[in-house]
DNA sequence: AGCGTGGCGGAAAGCGCTTTCCAGCCCAGC
DNA sequence: GCTGGGCTGGAAAGCGCTTTCCGCCACGCT
């Protein structure tokens, strides 16, 4: 079973090389080797299969070739799209992806940004974050800290930490072109299913679409709280229903929250268009395929964990930087003139 | 910026103790160290905010708490329903996962087993896989032999590969209940969308829908092959009505491959399910907010995760495991009698 | 009293790699 | 002819941890 590693002394003495050789011609490059040992290191590398112990040039080189990537639930399509434009970008770059997910419990983030710590991870994406407990927040602002003063780089997806590089949707911007095209086409009351209201994109797209109605001289939409979650959608639709109010289109701050309201409103038979208009937010891959087809803002999601890789994996600099992405507003079946 | 990191010789050093007490106090738990000492050293920890370097450990145990998945994609809900369950069990035991995507390329797959044996990856699950190209395979080969002979353990998801633990959905028994059910129905035509032949899912699932309309003692399906990606359904399923077969319904033999189905019969103006019934296999969770909801055949895919998760982190046997995990047949509204 | 014995602390030898530093060597320049 | 400098190869000192081995001490037994 336990065959023993082939190593790189292993590989200098068949060569007849140094240990010292052997490592410039297969990893650090900076000095020359002359040709024929530099062919005879990387025959017999070859022929042994020989492949480096990532823990011992972690070690010997004070950083490793991990990048973190925390999430709330890899299943949600929203950050399942993120993960994919993260991991595109970090093994382009020969690195290693570690997926650390939190459950939305309030003190895993820290958690996981310790143990990204303990591997020397050089850089970690946080997608989706909250600012609740201020305890919780306190001590993951600490492990940022730690994190960072050890030389490791923190990209943050829309909900920007303390000086980290960020990756901003235009939320507020977003939801308040949807609340105008929503006006346009004559509605005049409007509810929102809001998710928890710790949440700065929740608060953000809020802020906004009562801004994009405002623009439209119309008055504030009724707010139902819910989880950020398909779950939260449904019952805030439920809620929306038991409160019997006029209101003509439902506007739910994503689109996971939409899919939930939808099947609520199935479930009671209310007809979407025909009753009630509704859009989200997010444009994750799935809207693809429901029917109706959801009315949303539509967020570059794949790209959007690109860049956060991106500005975690390029040197860095030293004041945080913020990359904009725009929302844009689709509209579909989900949604009709009244 | 680069604040050297709190090491386990500092610690010792300001508990008064050698470099071997603190090493057991923190970390090996073999011996016992007198109360006194190891307060002193537990508090220093504390103090410091000391964490052991990851890297350190792994090399000097030659063991990392490292495991590994390998997904297609990340984005599709079939495997990062896997992924979930996975991270959920590794994560209770203290472990990190690497995600790794194949972006269903080739060769991908035995380069990173590569890398995870590079990083001395305790243990890899190997979600999908593939069986085409002879020299890919021979060289995943090689690279699970040289993974398994360094003493890193592998579970394969749905299709086994040369000795590994396996989790294996029912395939066969789950289509061929499918089939059967379709059958009662009063459904004589069939038409099957199937992956690529290469595949032994594909092909499980295949044979044993046909099983089970030979058990009601119907006809063989028309039978057209796709990829196995949303996209790939939908191109079967234009062509399927470029056919004009005379089937009444249709069996996708996974989710996506329906959903783009669905896509594709709707765009037509082809009425799920009065003009045709559409089935599908797996249960995704999108599945949920589809209409017409679809039936299919559900796969319990996060427990799926987990049990792999579970086989190659438990000790582990010398004879390859087989976990068996039974698919329940789920008629919904996508398919009607005929 | 003499001598195992068991328990616990510490010294030190690695784990596999990187990288500094030094030793040759060859060539150019005075 | 000798010195200085640019190259290349190798010896060896770590990187931060685990773990073996040894030593010391306090006991308990004959």
């Amino acid at each position: 079973m336990s065959a023993r590693q082939v190593t790189l002394a292993e590989v200098a003495r068949q060569a007849g090389v140094s240990l010292a050789t052997a490592s410039r011609v297969l990893n650090g490059s900076t000095r020359q080797v002359s040709d024929e040992l530099r062919d005879r290191v990387l025959m017999t590398a070859e022929v042994l299969g020989y492949v480096a112990n990532a823990s011992a040039q972690a070690l010997a080189r004070n950083s490793s070739s991990l990048v973190g990537l925390v999430v709330h639930d890899i299943t949600d399509p929203y950050f399942s799209s993120i993960a994919a434009g993260v991991t595109k970008v970090a093994e382009a770059a020969g690195l290693v992806v570690v997926l650390g997910t939190t459950g939305r419990t309030p003190g895993r983030e820290a958690e996981l940004l310790s143990t990204l710590r303990a591997h020397r991870a050089r850089a970690v994406v946080l997608a989706g974050s909250r600012t609740t407990d201020r305890k919780a927040q306190a001590r993951l602002a600490s492990e940022i800290e730690a994190f960072t003063s050890l030389g490791g780089r923190i990209a943050c997806v829309s909900q920007a930490k303390l000086g980290t590089d960020t990756v901003v949707p235009g939320n507020r911007a977003g939801a308040r072109a949807l609340a105008r095209e929503l006006a346009a086409l004559g509605h005049k009351r409007f509810a929102v299913l809001a998710g928890p209201a710790d949440l700065v994109v929740t608060r953000d797209r809020l802020a906004g679409f009562k801004a994009g109605l405002a623009d439209a001289g119309l008055a504030a939409p009724t707010v139902i709280d819910g989880a950020f979650t398909r779950d939260g959608g449904y019952d805030a639709a439920l809620e929306l229903l038991a409160k019997k109010t006029k209101a003509t289109c439902v506007f739910a701050v994503n689109d996971v929250m939409a899919m939930g309201a939808m099947a609520a409103l199935r479930e009671r038979g209310v007809r979407v268009p025909e009753d009630i208009s509704i859009a989200g937010f997010d444009d994750i891959p799935t809207l693809r395929d429901t029917v109706p087809a959801l009315s949303t803002v539509r967020l570059p999601l794949e790209e959007m964990g690109e860049q956060a890789a991106r500005l975690v994996l390029d040197g860095g600099s030293d004041v945080p930087r913020t990359v904009r992405v725009a929302g844009e507003v689709v509209l579909r079946a989900s949604t009709q003139s009244n």
